[in-house]
DNA sequence: TTGTATGCGTTATCAC
DNA sequence: GTGATAACGCATACAA
């Protein structure tokens, strides 16, 4: 009973016509035809329920329509914004997206991005588990484009990325305009780059202040697993009764991300301290869940969305030919002030 | 500059060997083979950078390795996470996912999944846009293994639910036993078939205690659009102004999903009222967010992991033709009783 | 143990 | 207007 999918060879021999007309015919190419044979091409087409195998058209033109994107985990509220702004510019050209997920594994990262060059897609936008991208530009061929997003990739790739550093500047701005001065900084491991750039921008700009740097009031996670929003809730939330129970505690605390920040925020208020009144929170992303938590949270923007739909516009204007040269962009961070500071 | 591609034609002229022995080396084939042969078609393959083309193999093997998921929107928490549910299982066999995206748009869903078809996948997950799936397995060939999720799709496909109406009846229950008599439903459009049947249950179960089931206390959003996330939570937001307002209002409100109800929250305790004294909330789906909020969120959780994991394992099983009559099977609901009722 | 030749489904070049 | 036929890259039956 399984039915073997009928080819464009059966659909030739169902009207007595050969698969050359079929072919011309199915592709609508500007090629004369009669009348007569598009009517019996269309009706053998719908009795046989023919839809064309794009390994044969793919393999002929040595060239598939299909562009990739490689992240490193879906069910991050990070990358979910960020694929949303690479696919919202991407649905409406006539490239197929195939989104895949590098579960925050190097050798899965790479595999997985061997698998989408064996299918000879035409392009790859690639956020990398980890600063370590030397790899990539070996594996990818200069006939397939192809954009870094956070990580710089080198080579032929494009780059789209974030200003992290400043970001952690601007958070430490923030709060010390609102007159903090002793202020801590929580995160998840460092392993991921944007989080130590932030710290990195952090310490920076606590230095130009000339504010204290207290190793106590570093508090950086170091085991790594779990369900990727939950484990960072988790880290918000501990780090949070370390903070409260310190015996000489900051009076402000910017988190490396919103997932942390909420952790935090909430753990805080379950130990009877008040946000902002007793304890300030920061976070960056501006994921939507910032606007759910109470109070609603204060937050760097780096852009997410900006830096998906660049990375999109970079990937097309390359694949066209429209942009030889290897192109930077960086997003400029953006505050967005809430009530949690 | 423009380097051609090296194919195996280009690997076997280098060590002089043929395409044939080259092949099986590459393949490592079960087939005698020298020594001598394997370590010059080897260090060819480094040399040249040679990487396999898929699209040749497919061809030749009329069959790809390939598995989809096609799912209304990527950027909705909801389908986040049924995707890492599939993607647990997934990853850990051979099959290569690809994840496509329908933007609620069913003339795109259509597309997408003919695409998919057309590349010559093995297997598709497929939760649908909307409850009309006649066309689905008149596409989809016996030959591709077929999982539906949220909707049937009838012909060769199993199917994996939840079961929303259940999961509507124990909402009410809950408010009833404690002792809840007036509650209302906080909808986003109904287009969405769990939406629709959360609130079939709801009504179901208030009949069943004999409870009013005044108008008012029906909101549904009629607009439908705007980016997923954000505009269910202004529906909630939204409703719970109708809802503070009124003149006789219920004690009780129960939300179509979590993201409405985390708006319908924020909004009513910002006009004053308290959670869950003034007025109880609920929503379903226990996604991370529901943890999040301040209270956190009563909810009933639909199962949508396991959901995942069994459709995944389902889509395996019918691959490897282990499952050839038609599986349904429905996650029962459970209660996650929190802090807003 | 290795090589030759064929075909997978498609498109394009040529001849008719 | 239409139809043979030769590629595209790969795997394999068969010959050597």
């Amino acid at each position: 009973m399984e039915q073997r999918k009928p080819t464009m060879n059966d659909v030739a021999k169902r009207c007595g016509l050969s698969v050359a007309t079929v072919s011309r015919i199915i592709n609508n190419v500007d090629y004369p035809v009669s009348d007569e044979a598009r009517a019996k091409v269309q009706q053998a087409v719908r009795e046989l329920q023919y839809n064309p195998n794009m390994l044969g058209r793919y393999l002929k033109f040595n060239q598939s329509n299909e562009v990739g994107i490689l992240i490193p985990h879906i069910s991050n509220y990070y990358y979910t914004e960020l694929v949303s702004g690479i696919n919202d510019s991407l649905m409406h050209t006539s490239y197929n997206v195939l989104l895949c997920d590098s579960y925050r594994n190097p050798q899965y990262e790479k595999n997985q991005l061997q698998y989408l060059l064996q299918k000879q897609i035409k392009g790859v936008i690639l956020s990398t588990v980890n600063a370590e991208t030397d790899w990539v530009c070996r594996l990818v061929p200069t006939s397939v484009s192809l954009v870094g997003i956070d990580q710089r990739l080198g080579g032929h790739a494009h780059f789209v990325g974030m200003d992290a550093e400043k970001a952690g500047e601007m958070a430490v701005r923030h709060l010390y305009e609102r007159g903090h001065r002793k202020i801590a900084f929580a995160s998840a491991p460092l392993g991921i780059p944007r989080y130590a750039g932030r710290l990195d921008g952090f310490v920076k700009q606590m230095r130009a202040y000339d504010l204290p740097l207290l190793p106590a009031y570093f508090r950086v996670a170091d085991i790594d697993r779990g369900r990727e929003n939950l484990y960072e809730i988790s880290i918000g939330r501990r780090i949070a009764g370390n903070i409260a129970r310190m015996d000489d505690p900051p009076t402000a605390v910017v988190c490396a991300s919103d997932m942390v920040a909420a952790g935090m925020l909430q753990e805080l208020q379950a130990l009877g301290l008040r946000v902002p009144q007793d304890m300030a929170v920061m976070g960056f992303d501006n994921l939507t869940v910032s606007q759910l938590t109470t109070p609603t949270l204060t937050t760097v923007d780096p852009g997410v969305r900006e830096v998906g739909a660049k990375a999109a516009e970079l990937l097309l204007a390359d694949m066209n030919k429209t942009a030889p040269e290897p192109v930077e962009w960086i997003c400029a961070p953006r505050l967005i002030e809430r009530q949690s500071t």
